[in-house]
RNA sequence: GGAGAGUUGGCUGAGUGGUCGAAAGCGAUGGAUUGCUAAUCCAUUGAGGGGGUACUAACUCCCUCCGCGGGUUCGAAUCCCGCACUCUCCGCCA
């Protein structure tokens, strides 16, 4: 959410950011129902005005034993016209407040400028892609053929685009998330916490998968939740509302969740295997930070989840987003993407993001400043990691010339020592 | 699911129809005192919005907000109704 009055003075600007968006927030309609708010709310604070001064006198004369019968007549006229004044007015707040969620973030000026993906910036690249003497194989084969997945059965379970993960595939899973947040906790000065997976509509609203991304999220209808799709909700709107002290900040939390996306729309793409489904793991870090820090925080946040793909010997690259592949609620967003040697392609496994105050107006979250005026923090997230994609990255990274698997260094303490993954006897 | 109690400012906590935006305490900020620390004293200290002078600062007037939404009334933190949340007890249950 941005302020009306940055709305009013950058009109253009916004518009600007809109189109480059490609959002559809009306600009115009909001100035228009702006200036018609005000116009009601100065006859409704007008009138409040004299009833407030009337009824003090009301109060004084009765006090003195005198007859106030008139006043109080003309007092119930007033009344009523500002009855119908603010029942109006309350139509149009409504109708500017509905506009303004749908208007989104402002993409900082150093972003690329762009459409698609193609106009997104190589920042950096890590690692030398492993060099194989076989054949490599892609992800969905290994895991198949180590039983580490079962989408059969996964699909007797849900549906189609569930994931099922059997035996050491399950324990993969485990080790990876204890090994990641083990790693924000204790190195990156991260607090783990872990929330509750279904959330509320104001929390979606407040960090603003609300009300765009409606579709693309699971409801339970009979109590109106919404399945996360992220840990970003909940652990973002883990201090809705409050005024934090200037003196806390940086506040870094981190979180392991499912997460559970419907993807609408986009049936039929990356069908095969991990690539897309609707529910996966996920280790999540967010920070709240004073707004003159949240650039460098940005990077240092890139940083954190580097450092895991690193770790784990994966080869990646950093990619700035250009404005047109900005999310709703993002000012400046890289993401991570980790190269699958089997598939031969990159993968994203992170996506880390400043939103400036944005999510901290829509979920009122604000900090006591030195001065003692209560501001908007600025909020941050990224992942780190997104797990299937990182493990379809580690399968074609470390596979073997057998079939077999080789178990990253990194995780064999969270494997019980284990140093290869074999496939089951027959 | 049933019964009861509660929800007030950064925090604790008073306030049951008329200067209540709200006592008191804590905390915070500024100042005084002080060899340092501690203690003491004085002062300041809620948020959001609209208008005016000014035209980033400052000043000033007004409106709203005591969980949320309605209602009664000239006037509501205070009375009535609905909802949410918290706590206690009972039932059920991983």
């Amino acid at each position: 959410m941005l302020e009306l009055k940055f709305i009013r003075a950058n009109a253009d600007a916004v518009a600007k950011a809109v189109a480059a968006k490609g959002e559809k927030a009306d600009i115009t309609a909001i100035l228009a129902l702006d200036e018609k708010r005000r116009a009601y709310l100065r006859d409704v604070e007008k009138w409040r005005s004299e009833r407030n001064d009337v009824s003090r006198k009301i109060g004084e004369m009765k006090k003195h034993g005198e007859d106030a019968e008139a006043l109080m007549v003309r007092m119930r006229d007033v009344g009523d016209r500002i009855k119908v004044h603010e029942t109006k007015l309350k139509e149009i707040e409504e109708a500017l407040n509905e506009h303004l969620l749908w208007v989104p973030n402002i993409p900082a000026p150093d972003v690329p400028p762009g459409a698609d993906e193609s106009d997104n910036v190589e920042v950096r690249r890590w690692g030398t892609p492993r060099e194989f003497d076989f054949q490599p194989r892609p992800h969905w084969e290994i895991a198949t053929d180590l039983g580490l997945v079962d989408f059969t059965r996964a699909a007797r379970m849900a549906g189609a685009g569930f994931a099922l993960f059997t035996g050491l595939g399950a324990k993969l899973e485990r080790a990876l998330i204890s090994f990641m947040l083990d790693l924000h906790t204790t190195m990156h000065g991260y607090t783990e916490i872990l929330p509750p997976y279904l959330a509320n509509r104001e929390c979606m609203l407040g960090t603003g998968q609300l009300p765009k991304l409606e579709e693309d999220m699971y409801n339970t209808r009979q109590d109106d939740f919404f399945l996360i799709p992220t840990a970003e909700v909940p652990v973002t709107n883990f201090y809705r509302g409050e005024i934090l002290s200037a003196f806390d900040l940086p506040k870094y939390l981190t979180a392991y969740t499912a997460c559970f996306r419907r993807e609408a729309g986009s049936y039929g793409k990356d069908t095969r295997g991990l690539i897309r489904v609707h529910q996966f793991d996920k280790v999540e870090m967010v920070k709240f930070v004073e707004p003159e820090t949240s650039y460098d925080e940005l990077e240092k946040l890139v940083g954190n989840a580097e450092a895991v793909l690193q770790a784990l010997g994966l080869s990646y690259r950093v990619l700035e987003l250009c404005t047109g592949e900005l999310s709703f609620a993002a000012a400046k967003c890289y993401d991570l993407e980790v190269w699958a040697p089997g598939a031969q392609r990159w993968f994203e496994v992170s996506s880390c993001s400043n939103f400036e105050a944005f999510q901290a107006r829509r979920a009122n979250i604000r900090y006591r400043g030195k001065d003692g005026k209560p501001r908007f923090v600025h909020t941050l997230n990224g992942s780190g990691l997104a797990l299937p994609r990182t493990v379809i990255a580690i399968r074609e990274t470390y596979q073997n010339a057998d079939g077999s698997l080789s178990v990253p260094e990194a995780l064999r303490g969270y494997l019980g020592g284990l140093e290869t993954i074999s496939a089951p006897a027959k």
